[in-house]
Parts: structure tokens; sequence; C-alpha cells
DNA sequence: GGTGAAAGCTAGCCGGC
DNA sequence: GCCGGCTAGCTTTCACC
């Protein structure tokens, strides 16, 4: 995809304003950034539409939804065979407790992401998942013990 | 913190469609949930001051953004005195390419996120910024062939 | 949980630069 | 082309049932 227009100063400020709150108001977003509404709206619309914003989601406190128990998995596969690993891929990505998967250059092969409610629940729903496929060759498991940003 | 009321069904439900798009309107929230918009927005609204809704976020895309070359970074550091430690850490937090810190238990010490427009960028913002604090022992960098989920 | 009403917001249309 | 003013219609949000 092309960028058909480069994102001036207004862009960014308006980016930058979103990210921090999706909820604010074409109003309030508009006076923030020095701008009245209908322009301002104009431009939310533009970068929607360029997919430049992406989508809007409301951020679930791990710890409140009793998921504070993450970690970072390391995974190695043993083969460069296409069609093992289209089925980690796809088996891994279903997991619900996974809430990111990385093809990594190099070593790992991957980076997961897990959030669940404790060392149990990570054992049972991720570990004994994942281990039986048939393309892992080696599970790292990196403890979180504490979110500094992000 | 506890939780003083458990969630209940329409809790989840509604927590299900603002993280899937924050910015529905409560009318159609409530419609979907098959509430009627009042009790909808007292729901939503208990949810937050829980803090089980931490935020609203609008999503850039990374690529779109000029943004497509992430990179996960486990970094250990050399010593135990706390004022370094904090140091580096109001340093890392403080960088805006990078989006996540974590502490870890074990090893690494941490792991960051970046994001940044490609090798050199990183090579100058990230790396330049971070082995001069005293704390860093060791930082290895892994790059991001493709993103999978999340 | 639902009702109603005041305040505020959205999103279109228009003119001006 | 992009901005700002305007306005009709809708949404949010509250006190009250």
């Amino acid at each position: 995809m092309r960028n058909k227009h480069t994102l001036d100063e207004l862009d960014h400020a308006i980016i930058a304003e979103l990210v921090a709150d999706a909820r604010l108001s074409n109003t309030e977003l508009a006076r923030r950034v020095g701008l009245t509404p209908a322009p301002c709206l104009r431009r939310v619309q533009r970068l929607e539409r360029a997919g430049v914003i992406a989508g809007y989601h409301a951020a679930v406190s791990a710890k409140a939804a009793g998921r504070g128990f993450e970690v970072i998995v390391a995974i190695d596969i043993a083969v460069n065979n296409s069609v093992t690993i289209e089925d980690f891929e796809s088996a891994v990505v279903q997991v619900p407790e996974v809430t990111e998967v990385r093809r990594m250059f190099g070593q790992p092969d991957y980076y997961l992401r897990v959030e669940v409610t404790d060392g149990e629940a990570y054992e049972s729903s991720v570990i004994r998942t994942l281990s039986q496929l048939p393309a892992v060759n080696r599970i790292l498991s990196h403890q979180t013990m504490r979110r500094l940003k992000g």
C-alpha cells in the first residue's frame, strides 16, 4: 500500500491524542490539536480510510481480568517442513491465552506472549498444547515480573 | 486490588465488544448486549472505575506509520545496584520507539519491544541510547520477520 | 433494570481563503 | 484543496422511578 498523502504535524498530533485516548470526542480532539471540529473529523476519517488508524480497542487490565501471569515464550522449531510449520502456526494462533505471535529472524524462531491466571493454567492450557505439535523442538518460558510500559 | 463484584455474562459481553471496537456508541453497545443505554453505560463506567477497562487506544498500523521494523530486545544488566537500575528503567521507558518494557524473572532481566522504520533508525535511536547506560551488560536484538497475532 | 429530558456531539452543507 | 461556521438530528448522561 502506497502513501498518497504524507502525514503532517496535525495528523501526528491527532494520532497521538487518539492513541492516548480513543474515546475523545471529536470536539475535544479538535480543541487539543488547534482545529475546529469539522476539518478535524475529516482528517480522522482520512487516517482511518488510509489504514493509518487500524482500529480502536479497549485495553483490558490483565490483572483485573485475572490474567496477571504473563509469560514470554521462545520457541525453536525442529524442521523446515512447510506443512508442519503451517500446522504449528495455525494451532498457536488459535490458543486464546496466546495474545501475541511473532516469527523471528535467527533464533528463537518464534516469540509468543501468553496471559493466564497462574502457573497451573499456563502449564495446562499452553505448554500442553504446544509441546504436542510435531514442529516444536524447544520451548523456553520467561515469566514477567513486572510490566513497565506497554 | 480486590474484586468487589464478580463479572457476569453481560460484563464479559460488554468487554468483548469494546475490545473489538472501542468507538461503539453506547446505544449500539447496549443493543448488542441486549440492554437499554442507561444501565449499559453504568456497567461500562463501573468496569472503568474498577480498572478492568484500563483505557481506550487507537491502533496505529505499524506499517502505515513507517514503523515496520520491529525488534524484540533482551537485556541483561550488570549490577544489582538499585540506583543504576532505576536510572536504566526510567531511561528506557522514555524512549518513544520502545513500545513495551518487561522486567523478567531469571534471564534475560528485561524484554523490550522496539518499533522503528529501519535498521539505521534502530541503531541510532535505541541501541545508542541503551548501551550508554551504566547498568546495561548485554543487549541481544531479535528482529521480527512477521507478526502472526497481536 | 428502565424512563425521560437537558446538554453535548456528530456529520452533513455551505461559503471563504 | 483545505478550513471554519452553521444546523438538524442523534447520543450521552443524569436524576428519578
